[in-house]
DNA sequence: AGATGGATTTTC
DNA sequence: AAAATCCATCTC
């Protein structure tokens, strides 16, 4: 998808983000899937938002243009993937929570030594990034200019997309309940079913 | 339920 | 300088 895709209002993006295909091309490997679970961050009164505290070295990403990715290291462990939506020096993203497997299983379970079935494979921001290949280097990266990018798919119907309150940001006070997380209805690869 | 683990941010 | 926090996952 062209940078103009993501210069759009956040939960739009996010909502038409689901049914995409997520692909990561590193010399002659290649490994896709279809974004199955997202997630939208938007602007310093969103508490949930890293950039809830403002401008600072680590959020600066967060102001960037659309379809740059935010890419962050959480617990010291696992890194999770964002693009940068609305426009420059907005900040607002979408987190890719979850994708269902298409292309390079094979390579996935490779670097995915801990999931036993392919459920397990994706089902999580940061399993999608293990089994991608996704790190801190991808961080800043434009979508049109990357070894990873989103591909266009035909949109899924309202009735298949549920929609409800975001995973993890108990902490966020007021802002816990926006229901700002789109995923794929029914799908087996969304890290968390129940909606 | 408990352990993990490091960068960022807040507090002393 | 030290403590607290965090958009998660794995193992027990």
């Amino acid at each position: 998808m062209p940078g103009e895709f993501f210069a759009r209002p956040t939960l739009r993006v996010a909502r038409d983000l689901v049914g995409k295909r997520l692909v990561c091309e590193v010399g002659s490997d290649r490994v896709a899937g279809t974004i199955v679970e997202v997630e939208a961050y938007r602007g310093e009164a969103d508490r949930a938002c890293h950039a809830s505290r403002g401008r600072t070295r680590r959020t600066e990403g967060l102001y960037r243009c659309p379809g740059v990715y935010y890419v962050y290291l959480i617990y010291g462990m696992y890194w999770c993937l964002n693009v940068v939506t609305e426009r420059e020096d907005y900040p607002a993203a979408v987190l890719v929570r979850a994708v269902e497997p298409t292309e390079g299983l094979d390579a996935m379970r490779a670097r995915r030594g801990a999931a036993r079935r392919d459920e397990e494979l994706t089902s999580g921001p940061g399993k999608l990034c293990q089994a991608y290949g996704i790190d801190g280097s991808f961080h800043g990266d434009h979508c049109e200019r990357s070894r990873l990018f989103v591909e266009d798919a035909p949109r899924l119907p309202d009735r298949g997309v549920g929609r409800g309150p975001r995973v993890g940001v108990d902490y966020a006070g007021e802002c816990r309940d926006h229901p700002w997380r789109f995923c794929v209805r029914g799908n087996p690869f969304v890290s968390r079913p129940r909606l």
